[in-house]
DNA sequence: TATGGACCCTGTAGCCACTATAGGGTCAAG
DNA sequence: CTTGACCCTATAGTGGCTACAGGGTCCATA
């Protein structure tokens, strides 16, 4: 039944004490008892509910999945059915952006590769951002 | 010598109206001409400023990055080096987010593949959340 | 001539997920 | 008794826009 500070719990969860006010303060994070010094104290239950959002966050998943998330996890007799949705729909976000950052990679390359290493108004780089603007 | 109005800048660049004016308060792209109504009254110059701009931007450069490719587009002698180091920069950039998005995706897909479709608390992908804390 | 719709203007607030700063209070060690 | 490490609140800043609110202007049509 150990009792943690602000300080402690961010080492343990390796979340900034900014960002667990933060979290608090959008209502991700119930709020925990004070001590007399009005200085937060935290429970296991903060600390679990606080990883479970970092390892989600270190998922890429947004906040209001990450919200979603949380409210199915506590709901244990419910089927998991919207927890595969959230995921999925999660990772086809992350696979559209790899297709993106892919094809960005692919054109910066290319434009790299033509560099003559002359001079500026002679160089291809500039050369693909100038635009040759009809009439 | 044409002159456009921020509308038919907007349809001619692909950009919304209101990213050009914020692109002119941040200094990116200068201050047109008014006409006798207050309108904003573009010339060439600014059509291929934010041709420019858009280009860049569609390539994934940050706007700061932008403004430098600006400024060493306009000093024509100057070796070429500098655009070819910020272009390189941005690359490893977008490399560097590649690989991150890849193993993001490794988890998940390994996250979801668990899944047996059971009840939440059997949940392997909220398992994968919850945290196994030690004392 | 009235009116409607498509433009244009400024200024401000909102988005996401924090991060940083200012300006203080509290506490234990040396 | 002071130093430094914590803690508190409230607010503003980040990037790159986007979306109002609350007006003005212009042209065509009824």
């Amino acid at each position: 039944m150990s009792r943690l500070s602000i300080g402690d719990l961010a080492k343990r969860t390796g979340t900034k004490v900014e960002t667990i006010r933060y979290y608090e303060r959008i209502d991700l994070l119930p709020a925990p008892a004070r001590t007399r010094n009005n200085y937060r104290s935290y429970d296991d239950d903060h600390l679990g509910r606080l990883s479970f959002i970092r390892r989600a966050r270190d998922l890429g998943f947004p906040l209001d999945q990450v919200r979603e998330l949380l409210d199915l996890a506590d709901q244990r007799d419910r089927s998991c059915e919207a927890v595969d949705v959230i995921a999925r729909q999660h990772l086809a976000e992350v696979e559209r952006k790899i297709a993106d950052l892919n094809a960005l990679r692919g054109e910066l390359t290319d434009v790299i590769s033509r560099c003559e290493h002359g001079i500026v108004a002679d160089c291809r780089i500039i050369g693909a951002l100038v635009p040759a603007i009809e009439n």
